[in-house]
DNA sequence: CAATTCGGGATCTGC
DNA sequence: TCCCGAATTG
């Protein structure tokens, strides 16, 4: 193509403004970009890759860029492939994938099979009750996150500051036993894809060299969202002549209850020395009217690096925000931005409705329906955490690794084989004894019962004709070298032969001669459910993969790292139902956040931290709105079965009144009208529960005031004086 | 060992 | 209200 004698700047430089053609730029010492939303971040970060390549001559393979979602990854490889087609041998992974890439080029010096699969909580807490049977399973699940976070947090259990924040021995105990029991399945956690890195990389200095060597450019997107794993990662990746660049937003720092650390972006500058900081504050996005509540709202925060949103596009509506009777006028509320906005020639595709909870889409799934509303429901019940995909996976799981105790606890005996729990605990004890083979041990067992022990002899034999039916590694013969090596390896799966059998018949083979398939086929009866259906997506996905054990380990860390798998079809024009944490990223030109009531967003609970990050949260939401943006409040709403009564969200005080246009009723925060005599504290008797005093007294809207009273018989109930008769003052 | 009943708890969650 | 896990019973 061109020479590569001196030129003008490429083409696609031209459209970045000064901030972010500086960033582009930059390339002495390490960059920090603190980029507010909309402000073009991935623009930046994949202009840059293929500027890197394209005009500075950067081998694409020194180049590592990693993301924390594979749809961020995603997009950031099809965006700097558009630029520049060499991109496609960059390193563009998430996080997790790069650990799950280098620990399988370095499985030996990790302790590992190449093969290993990866456990996901659930898969934890599964393993922590095979330890521990004295755990209730959320005890279990508890104890499974507490370690989680102690991985978060690079914390091993011999860390000496481990009692911090982490309860006492027993909590040091039972992590070193859960560790030992991982590593006897030969599996790692979500947690060891981070730190087993960082542990090779500090412990053998070949590997180091070979790394520091290759990757030349490291570069982190969403950096707020790293924790102190990933941090220890990214210093030990990077050598010393690495230059090393981080975007991020502290103000949309939304993970920290997974160990997200903002302090990585305050120090960063100390551990990465030469460190130039670059702020993107110019919104393509929003309407200004739109960004002012967002920099209101986020203002309350304490502890922000501190940032101001400017709009690069003027005009636009003041936001709306509607004060309505209970969902069902929320519904019908949201039907009318739809049709308002359809009317002046947009499309379903650009609306997208926000909420804090799940359970907040059920009234949209209902109401959209009848209007000739189509939707499309992000993220609720990922494909595979389903039930029967589960089941599947672990089949596969344990052809491809004998020793996983998790999987084979799930579907040793599922559908029913007559294997019992004792059975099931004395197989899993003999394999203990010997080298781990589950699959050897229910072959071999000694069981009590002839059924049990036919029922694992039937089970063993399925195994082995699993494993018979994946072919040999292709790469057995030279002894795993073309995987030491450093192969750029985009993620993907390895190709398939021609004439080779496909994964997908191994998977169906499986699904259908364990008898998954005809179990789940009957709850599908029972029920009603799309258990098969969801099997028959999962066997389509593994059509990609070859039938080689190798082929095998690329499907299930796929599947297992990239949990939006999307089960079903994905219609074309429809509105998006969402919950705010899942909108990250994106952008809709109208946008409800729905549910604006204090006790569900925030909950009651959040204080301190907590409520700064929900802050965060809604920062994230309002940011998300190019051109409308709604609010609604429900004064009821449907709580667990019953009608409960809401006072607006404490964030809804948060925005100056003139910011907001108001739809249906103009909020009235003040409660003391309202709740004429009623105060805490006084007596009262009720005709069917008898004595008891009023422990809280709230705003109710159209229902005056809501009392909390709480009975000498123990039990506290919620009353409205004005319907009810039953609920007298005692001593007026 | 499997099926049924009963009772407690109920958020969001990138990988 | 609804769902899941534990206990109980056949």
């Amino acid at each position: 193509m061109a020479a590569r004698a001196p030129r003008p700047l490429p083409e696609y430089l031209a459209g970045l403004n000064p901030e972010q053609l500086e960033a582009v730029l930059h390339e002495d010492g390490n960059l920090l970009i603190l980029a507010g939303a909309g402000s073009g971040k991935t623009r930046v970060i994949t202009t840059k890759i293929a500027y890197l390549i394209a005009e500075r001559g950067l081998a694409p393979e020194s180049i590592l860029a990693v993301t924390f979602t594979n749809k961020a990854a995603a997009e950031m490889r099809e965006r700097a492939c558009s630029i520049e087609p060499a991109c496609a041998r960059a390193n563009l992974r998430t996080f997790h994938s790069f650990g799950a890439w280098f620990l399988r080029r370095n499985a030996a010096a990790a302790g590992l099979d190449r093969d290993f699969t990866i456990y996901d909580d659930d898969d934890s807490t599964t393993l922590l009750r095979a330890a521990f049977p004295e755990l209730s399973r959320p005890e279990a699940g508890k104890l499974a996150s507490a370690i989680a976070r102690a991985k978060d947090y690079g914390l091993t259990p011999d860390a000496p500051d481990l009692e911090r924040g982490f309860g006492g021995k027993d909590f040091r105990r039972r992590y070193a036993e859960y560790e030992g029991r991982l590593r006897q399945t030969g599996n790692v956690d979500f947690g060891d894809l981070i730190s087993l890195p960082v542990r090779v990389l500090e412990r053998e200095p070949a590997i180091r060299e070979r790394v520091h060597a290759r990757f030349r450019v490291i570069m982190v997107d969403e950096y707020q969202d790293s924790n102190v794993a990933q941090f220890e990662l990214l210093k030990a990746l990077a050598g010393p002549e690495a230059y090393v660049c981080v975007v991020g937003d502290d103000d949309q720092s939304i993970y920290r209850f997974r160990g997200a650390e903002v302090k990585n972006i305050l120090s960063f500058p100390e551990v990465f020395p030469r460190t130039a900081v670059v702020k993107l504050e110019r919104n393509y996005r929003s309407y200004q009217s739109i960004l002012d509540i967002a920099s209101r709202v986020v203002e309350n925060n304490e502890g922000r690096l501190g940032k101001t949103l400017r709009a690069t596009r003027t005009g636009g509506e003041k936001p709306t925000l509607a004060v309505l009777r209970d969902h069902d006028e929320e519904t019908a509320y949201c039907i009318r931005v739809i049709d308002a906005h359809l009317r002046t020639g947009g499309s379903f595709s650009d609306v997208a409705i926000l909420y804090r909870t799940n359970a907040q889409s059920l009234a949209f799934e209902r109401a959209f329906p009848p209007a000739g509303i189509p939707y499309r429901l992000v993220g609720a019940l990922r494909f595979y955490e389903r039930e029967e995909v589960k089941d599947a996976l672990a089949l596969l799981a344990l052809a491809s690794n004998p020793r996983d105790e998790v999987a084979f606890r799930r579907v040793a005996n599922k559908p029913a084989r007559g294997v019992g729990d004792a059975s099931l605990e004395a197989v899993v004890e003999a394999a203990f004894l010997g080298d781990g083979d589950l699959v050897a041990a229910a072959a071999e067992a000694r069981a009590k019962s002839a059924k049990a022990r036919a029922g694992l002899a039937a089970f063993a034999a399925l195994m082995q004709k699993l494993a018979e039916r994946l072919a040999a590694p292709a790469l057995a013969d030279d002894g795993g070298r073309a995987l030491d090596d450093d192969a750029p390896g985009p993620s993907g799966p390895p190709p398939v032969a021609p004439g080779a059998e496909r994964l997908s018949a191994v998977v169906e083979y499986a699904v259908r001669e364990s008898g998954l398939l005809q179990y789940h086929k009957d709850q599908d009866d029972i029920a009603g459910s799309q258990k098969t259906a969801n099997l028959d997506e999962l066997v389509n996905a593994a059509s990609d993969y070859p039938a080689t054990r190798e082929g095998l380990a690329a499907f299930l860390e796929a599947v297992e790292l990239d949990r939006a798998m999307s089960s079903g079809e994905v219609s074309q024009d429809a509105v998006t139902l969402i919950t705010m944490h899942n909108t990250k990223g994106l952008e809709f030109p109208v946008v409800v956040i729905a549910g604006m009531e204090q006790g569900l967003f925030p909950r009651d609970d959040d204080e301190g931290d907590d409520l700064e990050e929900q802050r965060r949260l809604f920062y994230v939401a309002l940011t998300r709105a190019k051109d409308e943006l709604h609010l609604t409040y429900c004064r009821r709403r449907l709580f667990r079965g019953r009608i409960m009564e809401y006072q607006p969200s404490r964030f809804l005080a948060e925005v100056p009144k003139e910011l907001l246009k108001s739809f249906g009723g103009k909020l009235d925060l003040s409660i003391a009208e309202a709740a004429g005599a009623w105060k805490t504290g006084t007596r009262v008797y009720h005709d069917d529960h008898g004595a008891g005093y009023v422990a809280r007294v709230a705003p109710a809207g159209e229902a005056g005031v809501c009392v909390t009273v709480r009975f000498e018989t123990g039990r506290t109930l919620q009353f409205f004086p004005k319907f009810t008769k039953k609920l007298e003052r005692m001593g007026d």
